[in-house]
DNA sequence: AATCGTCTGCTTTTT
DNA sequence: GCAGACGATT
């Protein structure tokens, strides 16, 4: 029975989630209740009679996903929320593509490079092609790949520069290691479908109502996936905001958004206005900012809720008072007004801001915690793990099997790894074939030659083993690790006994991740590394569910996306960090726009606006101006205000609150 | 093979 | 001002 009403809906909500048929297109603003709109209308479908294994919701970030299901779950049948498709594009791309990449020359086993792998092929191969007096950064190459693979364009063929080549080697060479990246999974995706129309009908059979979320991040090879799976029913609803698309820096075109029409013709359009999360202050802010941009469909948030407190402006003398302002005032509202720290939220442009808050909170003994930054997934021995069982899968993706063919030393020395490379690119084939190889084992020492063969016996036996079904996997895993002596190697490597026992700890953590899978999934192996490799997230997620942070949080603008918090401090609005310098000159102030907007419209309760008037910057002082932006707020929501009188203050908002919290605390209870 | 020292060059980072 | 990369050194 359904547990879902829409008279919860207001009336824009309500039409966007029950049209059913034909393209919709729903701006949903920000805290305008978008989650909810998309999992009701799902609900409305299947309530409708639609076959929940006949829709499919594509967000950007497993996040996003996870939570769609869970609401749904909360509002329908289980089994029934169980057979619609929630997933990101890569998932979804990389599912098409298993089951089908055969026909593309790939085989089904193919292994997925992340960013490090790729960037060790591009080194590679640059150093290999490159004449002497010649210089190509490999960050900038990978990053032109990416762009190239995005827009569809081909390697040329002759009269190439380096780049060029570089790009035709480097898609020549994963193709020879059977091995995708991130924009393969999307580019072959759609070559797949293109090419394949008995491939491509049976995909539209099956997802015949499409959502897609945050639609303004979309690329040009994800709208070109979405239009094909949609195109005889057009039973398209994509929600987005084009006034928070701030990743035009890795390839999203608001164009997709601004022009919907011109891609699904007809659509009904739906304005989502009504804002559940802010003051009217804060929005009214929001709107006289995003409004100076010249490309949008106009919009204007508006709450029933009342006018709130005012946007405060500060301006501190440098970037340490700034943090130690931010730090104090914090830790004095939280002692006022018993907000908790999890109520806080200190924003910024770069990650390097974020320094001197951490010192500053530090001091006060404030809890923080930072969002972003390193991921576990960058640990040595993590890396090592799930290279080895990637070479299990597939022993042709060079990048796993260089990472682990000499750790532990196995007497397979950097030269001897270099000369079977040579010789694979000679041969065109994988360095897996070149250490196989009879001819090639005998062109190197006696010596050498047993170590490579051992080597290839040791894989070979546990490729043997963890095909055979019914066989844990886990299990053969953890022996494979015991036989290389991995944790020998761990102890010999790390400088503390403290330090190998933790990366030890993260082996087993791993593991048993390992073990879990297979319980709840068939897919074995190959499954678990597809899921790892997507979802570089869960790990992360795992130590805030234990330690249940309440702290305040320390995030950029970018990654605060989507996420909302009572008190937001907004830091470094300054001319060159905000705008960023670069947007200046590369011409992208409105993303820079976009991004203070965002940041603007986190806040629930209270926005505290910060610059200086020095900051040190790449190690010397240096005098700045407050943001161009700044000029552009609604002038009577926005009060400046002194730093000097603001410190010499003890209470200032909510005085009634922090009295009764006082009294209390005297009476004792 | 590991470590030390110097050079460089500075956003944002869903997958 | 500092991290990360790379080459020279033992």
């Amino acid at each position: 029975m359904a547990r879902f009403r829409l008279s919860d809906l207001n009336d824009a909500q309500r039409i966007a989630a029950t049209t059913t048929d034909g393209p919709l297109l729903i701006l949903a603003g920000a805290g305008t209740g978008k989650t909810r709109v998309i999992t009701m209308r799902v609900a409305y479908l299947i309530a409708q009679g639609v076959d929940p294994a006949h829709i499919l919701a594509v967000t950007f970030t497993n996040k996003a996903a996870a939570e769609m299901r869970e609401r749904l779950g909360k509002m329908i049948d289980a089994a029934d929320a169980k057979k619609v498709t929630m997933s990101t594009f890569h998932a979804l791309c990389l599912r098409i593509l298993r089951a089908g990449i055969d026909r593309l020359g790939y085989k089904n086993n193919f292994s997925i490079y992340d960013e490090g792998d790729q960037l060790g092929l591009i080194k590679k191969i640059i150093t290999r092609t490159a004449a002497r007096d010649e210089k190509l950064d490999p960050n900038i190459a990978k990053a032109s790949i990416s762009k190239a693979k995005n827009n569809g364009w081909s390697p040329p063929h002759d009269g190439e520069t380096l780049a060029g080549a570089v790009f035709r080697r480097y898609r020549d060479e994963l193709k020879t290691a059977n091995a995708v990246d991130f924009d393969d999974l999307l580019l072959l995706t759609v070559q797949l479908l293109n090419e394949h129309p008995d491939v491509r009908q049976r995909w539209r059979e099956r997802f015949r109502y499409l959502m897609v979320d945050e639609f303004q991040d979309t690329n040009r090879l994800q709208l070109e996936l979405v239009r094909l799976l949609a195109d005889e029913r057009q039973n398209i609803a994509v929600v987005g905001d084009d006034d928070q698309s701030i990743y035009g820096w890795r390839g999203a075109e608001v164009s997709n958004i601004l022009e919907f029409e011109h891609h699904f013709p007809n659509p009904t359009v739906v304005k989502l206005e009504e804002n559940y999360r802010s003051t009217n202050a804060i929005l009214g802010t929001a709107n006289s900012l995003i409004k100076h941009n010249p490309r949008r469909r106009p919009k204007r948030l508006w709450s029933s809720r009342g006018d709130g407190e005012k946007v405060r402006l500060i301006e501190s003398p440098n970037d340490r008072e700034e943090g130690q302002f931010v730090a104090e005032e914090i830790h004095r509202r939280h002692m006022d007004t018993e907000e908790p720290w999890e109520g806080f939220a200190v924003l910024f442009r770069m990650n390097a801001q974020s320094r001197i808050l951490e010192e500053n909170l530090r001091r006060l003994q404030i809890p923080y915690r930072i969002v972003g930054g390193k991921s576990f997934f960058d640990r040595r021995e993590v890396k090592d793990l799930i290279a080895y069982m990637s070479v299990l899968v597939n022993p042709e993706a060079d990048a796993n099997l260089l990472r682990i063919i000499n750790t532990p030393a196995r007497g397979i020395s950097a030269a001897t790894v270099e000369t079977a490379l040579q010789w694979s690119v000679r041969q065109k084939c994988s360095l897996w074939e070149a250490l196989r190889s009879a001819q090639f084992v005998a062109s190197v020492s006696a010596r050498t030659g047993a170590s490579i063969n051992a080597f290839v016996e040791l894989i070979d036996s546990y490729q043997i083993k963890i095909a055979e079904p019914l066989t844990e996997p886990s299990a053969i895993v953890t022996k494979l690790i015991a036989e290389i002596e991995y944790a020998t190697e761990l102890r010999r490597s790390c400088k503390t006994a403290e330090e190998a026992s933790a990366r030890e700890g993260n082996i087993g953590d791993m593991l048993r991740d390992l073990a879990a899978f297979a319980q709840r999934s068939t897919k074995g192996l190959p499954g678990f590394l597809d899921e790892i490799l997507l979802d570089q997230e869960r790990e992360e997620e795992k130590q805030e569910d234990i330690e249940k942070k309440k702290a305040v949080t320390l995030i950029t603008m970018h990654a605060a996306k989507g996420l909302e918090f009572r008190h937001v401090y907004l830091i470094g609005l300054e001319e060159g960090l905000l705008p960023h310098e670069r947007s200046k000159s590369e011409g992208t102030i409105d993303e820079e726009r976009r991004l203070l907007y965002v940041g603007i419209t986190r806040a629930r309760r209270t926005l505290t606006l910060s610059y200086c008037r020095d900051r040190l910057k790449f190690g010397s002082v240096s005098p700045c101006h407050p943001s161009s932006f700044i000029k552009e707020l609604a002038p009577e929501f926005l009060e400046r205000v002194d730093l000097k009188k603001l410190l010499a203050t003890p209470v200032t908002e909510v005085t009634g609150k922090s009295r009764f919290a006082q009294m209390r605390a005297a009476i004792g209870g």
